[in-house]
DNA sequence: TTGAAAGCGCTAACAA
DNA sequence: TTGTTAGCGCTTTCAA
């Protein structure tokens, strides 16, 4: 009798609360008079457990609503199933097509993805880390802020051998494998097809050279120059933070050079655009008098009058990619023991740098 | 002697493994000769607990590189400080403000994003509150997929009181808030502003009606209509799915009609870029063939040539709001009990609607 | 002001 | 094929 009043207290007190207790293993095991061993085994792929029993099992459990709690789990043997990402901003079409693929195969495989921006600044970036390494992330997808100088935050994570993927911005490092394209050689390609338009004197517009992208592309503008033997003057390499208010700086000083350059590479899309909107703005025509060919395939890349050349990558892909190498690397998959993987690119070219020929 | 050997064999093994155990508030409480319900008492603001103690618990802590486990805490608590977001997509600069100030105030107060995109598919909108709701989430941020009929998707949280909170693409829900602006107000300005420039043939194009984006921007418009006294005929409002794609085919049609209309208010920037390209390919004049209206104010809409007139709204505030709405009721605090939070929005006039008075 | 002890829900080694 | 049992790391009630 007193059990039955004791009872009675928790159930009500369980109504008041509104907060009725989720069904657990121990819940079903009782109800079908088995252990909480062999319903664990059973709501799982175990092998030697009855194919009858199980199904009793799955049913019972779908029945009483039991839902499964990560939270014991992930205690319990120490992963948590979740990964990481940690991106400058995600407002580019690029970034959100990487994320896409990322999630793709995070949901695929199992795994949760949470996401952090660091927008642009170093100093988010090393909180977001700790906050990564503190919700004990099974590993961690990054790509650089534009101002990060070193990967020394990262160290803590690396010591414990949480894997570390490094995407499009990326970072040497032994540990860590890299995922990116060829940035020296899109860069190349870029800039030649700009001097095979019979542009001479071309101006490169690139962000921090701490950074990969803007470091290897300029290195690929450089290589085309001494290819076809035309001089590098330093005048002609800007560097900023590749935003819309300072690529349009740029492409007022370039307007005052003299002489005048009549090419420009930009390293991103959103420059490139915005020199195009200041040369027209200053009565200049593209790409007759000077050709611009940009970087990323963004969609402004197609609303901009000229179309825009640009170097197009798959974004989807990259993040597919990265989070497929991450969870082998978290799995102990016999992925290859590679540190740098090279995606494909495209030069994509459209009007605002195809000269009429009249020109030349 | 024994005993020894054994601890040489664990840490041996450990080594091997490379799995070196993780510092527990055990090991601190040895370390300190102090018990384990003291040490977390110390590491919290429990009040009675000496200060003394205190000092040297966060000392002996972070000497021995102590990192709070989560999942132990969540097991124990019921509670995963966890919150889920699912967009539709998030490659806009509109969304991509939205959760920046989600992460915002969910860092601030303690709390981790899961971000998933149901790319405006209900059936990965359905999966991604499935996965949600098993990762235990606190509480939901969520913005409808394109083609959602409804919302019995969501039933199982609600059951469980689960706070959901709806956001720009909102439903109506007894138990849930909705933050979006005020869309019906948005679309009569619109509307009214294409009015005042002299339009008196103007096609809607919105999406699914389903949605009360689409829904609210066109009773606006059909509002401004009547105020106005304008005809409304039915072959003026274009449903598609608001992609770039039917953006093109929606201003090819409408180039068709007779007699042509002379003004299009698109629901978002997307459609109404397009609609511009199209327009002008085909050598009309905008604005003054025909005045555009878009909507979202995508940096899209300052590439375009002429430069689009269009609604803005901030992302950033949205998410804020949305996150700190959300924490409030998970945490009970006393928030008012709102159901709908209407933000500021603002018609951004530019070339893209302004006529030049001899057209008039 | 501090400690002892129970238990959150699950898994896995070992036993049967 | 199934069960027993211990324990993952933390919090919290009750006791001292």
């Amino acid at each position: 009798m007193e059990k039955q009043d004791l009872f009675s207290i928790i159930v009500m007190k369980a109504i008041e609360m509104k907060e009725v207790k989720d069904v657990t293993i121990y819940d079903i095991a009782k109800a079908l008079d088995l252990s909480p061993a062999t319903i664990s085994r059973g709501l799982k792929d175990h092998p030697g457990i009855k194919k009858e029993t199980k199904k009793r099992i799955v049913e019972a459990a779908r029945q009483m609503g039991y839902q499964h709690n990560t939270f014991a789990r992930n205690l319990r043997v120490r992963k948590t199933n979740t990964i990481g990402v940690i991106i400058p901003r995600l407002n580019s079409y690029f970034m959100s097509t990487v994320i896409a693929g990322m999630e793709k195969v995070a949901n695929e495989r199992g795994y949760n993805l949470i996401i952090s921006q660091s927008q642009e600044s170093v100093k988010k970036e090393i909180a977001s880390v700790n906050t990564m390494y503190n919700s004990r992330v099974d590993g961690l997808l990054v790509s650089l802020a534009y101002d990060t100088e070193n990967i020394d935050h990262f160290s803590a994570l690396l010591k414990k051998e949480i894997p570390l993927i490094f995407f499009d911005r990326i970072a040497e490092h032994i540990q860590c494998t890299s995922i990116a394209i060829d940035n020296v050689k899109a860069g190349y390609e870029a800039t030649l097809h700009l001097i095979d338009q019979g542009c001479r004197r071309i101006v490169y517009i690139g962000g921090n050279l701490k950074r990969n992208v803007y470091a290897d592309r300029l290195k690929g503008y450089r290589l085309a120059l001494m290819e076809r033997e035309l001089p590098q003057a330093p005048e002609l390499v800007i560097i900023n933070h590749m935003s819309e208010q300072e690529g349009s700086e740029a492409a007022q000083a370039l307007m005052r050079m003299k002489p005048r350059p009549d090419g420009v590479f930009a390293a991103n899309d959103t420059v490139a655009v915005t020199c195009i909107r200041e040369f027209r703005r200053q009565g200049l025509c593209v790409p007759n008098d000077i050709a611009v060919v940009g970087f990323n395939n963004d969609p402004n890349s197609r609303v901009i009058e000229p179309n825009l050349t640009t170097v197009d990558y798959l974004g989807h892909e990259m993040g597919e990619i990265a989070a497929a190498t991450l969870i082998n690397t978290i799995e102990k998959k016999p992925s290859a023991h590679l540190n740098t993987l090279l995606l494909r690119h495209n030069l994509i070219v459209r009007q605002s740098s195809v000269r009429s020929h009249s020109t030349h």
